[in-house]
DNA sequence: TGGTAACCGAGACGGTACGTCGGGTCTTGAC
DNA sequence: GTCAAGACCCGACGTACCGTCTCGGTTACCA
């Protein structure tokens, strides 16, 4: 016979409505005030719920970041892990087409803010971090993995290219710029580092942006 | 005749021993109990000070964050602008021989608190991230773009590199990988990073390291 | 046909089991933590019942406390209304006796902490108060009228006396004292009042207490 | 040397204007929503004070309502400890008109919710009742002895009488029947009360009560 | 003898208040 | 005019209970 010390909650008796809520409520307004304005009182109010409620069910802020993330990938059919990445033959092309799009959701107010709350909660958790890796970072890396993997077949990119720091070549540049705000992260700097990690990835026969 | 209605600070009153006592109080408070539980009044105590001489001084709990780390390297002379990266003639060994010590820094306990809070200070606060930029990251990059520069003029690089892309390209994975706890980062990552990233620039007679 | 839209509990299906658990666990909590830390939810937590099952059946806290009192008072053959006071022909022995045992009460921990509790939610609850008066005050009241009348039947006091007043003149003073914690309540202050009571009411030929 | 673990507050800055408007906000809500629902948070709010200013100051809510009526009677040319029952020679007339005050002021509303309240906390915090019978209920309870002992020089009570004793006889009744509000406490009770009372205790040619 | 209506335990829910921490401002007295 | 000290107003923390509600499971009456 199992011994429960402490009950924890009955997740088959859960409010829908109000996790939606709260994910909805927390999201919008991490975008509305910044990170270190978003309380756990905002959320609770904005969303119509008792603090109660969230601290039922989410271990910290953090948490209810993190979740209001998942949610909104999960509401997208181009959402976390659910498509692959375009795959033309043109490795070049295909690589500038997301990173214009990831620039552009960098620069987006709508997700900017919600998106740096995550990442400093994600810098000073450790276990939410792990979590985070696993659920939002390693589909996408999948994604960039694959299609580079792509690219080793058709010849295009040596074959015994370690993939993942050729993920991280290509990919943290981008956002170190856009956390630290050295400078805006435009659509050019997106081409030059493609071009530039391409290059020093060996590829080979791939198109290059018009200049 | 001036009317000041409101007294500013009288810099050449300042107290320096309580500068550097909150300075000190605060590098390592943020080292032994996290960015979050990091408090001006934690530090005040610690320091022996009175709020209101932290206020009197700093704009925000970041900008006392930001002096810490800039005492910190004036105290070394192996700090800030003030010296340069190594160079043998051999650019992959001095990369890997820089990129080493970046990772013991980054590994260092006494570092990853501090450095972790300075960061998320500078991913919410925008005067601070052009402080920052300004006064810690440019002399460091420009020691950086000192060192590629002197490969290309030794035929190490292609001399239509673009430096900054460059530095980006070697930096930014390690500290991605760093904050974002996605993987411990090793030495052998960054001379995969190394390898990959002089690869990608088209560095040619370089060393490698021994397998 | 009527519309009944919420339904009323049904007495009929009452669990005798369970109300016995909620007024016993209620007078055991009120006296282990006081009136202050008196809870529904510890209540029902320590009866191993659910809380509605408590607001399903008493309107109040106070209510539930009040019951708790009746219970006890008659599980006892001494219980309230059931019994009358001791008549040995000499008053002031009858009421030392009976002022002895108050006195007993009042300064046992097992009933001055439920005690105390149902005094407040009494004096904060009119609608308690008069069932208190009625179900608990008045039966006591009648049988010390009686004892009373019964001495000026034997000509002890004076015909003309207002009983009631006469008995709240021996009986108040006690209870405020141990109300208010003025000083202990003590046998020799019970003797002291029943003695002055009874002299001020014109009582004659009454004991004394031995001196 | 003295040594001080927590630095206690410091009374030398406390701020008047702060201590009066918590005060009379406390006796005005408990008058207003009555003692269940009298917070800490109300008070505050309606004071336009901080929470931790009256934490700071007061151990308990009972504290402050203590206080708050401390306040009222310093107030008062006729407040407590300040001056003396009338004493005009005859001890009836004098005890009525003061019981006729008394029963005046428990059957106003503006006292009778901050007395239950203050009756309350004193009901259940041991310490509190100390304060209360050192410094309300003593200065008020000297008063009385006094006046009964003029009595007792003019021959109108026994020397012999318990003065004590005496004076619960005569004020318990009525604060009992106000608190459990078994009736309503008129002026005819207290008549009475006072004219059982004195009787009882031996008084001779004293005024009576107009019939 | 099978429905069904009300009970029951459990506990999630929207709330209010708790007592504490820390923010940033202001005041006091020493220097 | 700076400094240590710390009181002040304020907002948020995470917790405890409030009183309402909904969920399955279990009587107990009725058809």
């Amino acid at each position: 016979m199992a011994v429960r010390r402490r009950s924890r909650p009955d997740a088959t008796r859960r409010s829908e409505s109000s996790r939606r809520a709260i994910l909805t409520a927390a999201f919008e307004l991490v975008g509305e005030v910044g990170y270190p304005r978003l309380s756990i009182e905002g959320i609770a109010a904005r969303a119509g719920v008792g603090k109660q409620t969230i601290y039922r069910w989410w271990p910290s802020k953090g948490a209810v970041l993190f979740d209001s993330f998942l949610m909104l990938s999960e509401g997208t059919e181009e959402g976390i892990g659910k498509g692959s990445l375009p795959d033309t033959g043109d490795l070049g092309a295909d690589l500038r087409s997301v990173l214009h799009a990831t620039v552009g959701e960098l620069n987006d107010p709508r997700y900017d803010g919600p998106m740096r709350a995550l990442t400093i909660e994600i810098a000073n958790d450790p276990e939410l971090a792990a979590l985070y890796a696993e659920r939002l970072e390693e589909p996408l890396r999948a994604m960039k993995r694959e299609r580079l993997r792509s690219a080793q077949r058709a010849g295009q990119l040596p074959s015994d290219l370690d993939l993942d720091t050729a993920i991280d070549l290509i990919w943290a540049p981008l956002f170190q710029r856009w956390l630290k705000r050295v400078e805006p992260v435009t659509l050019d700097y997106a081409d030059r580092v493609a071009e530039t990690a391409l290059r020093a990835l060996g590829a080979t026969g791939i198109g290059h942006p018009r200049t």
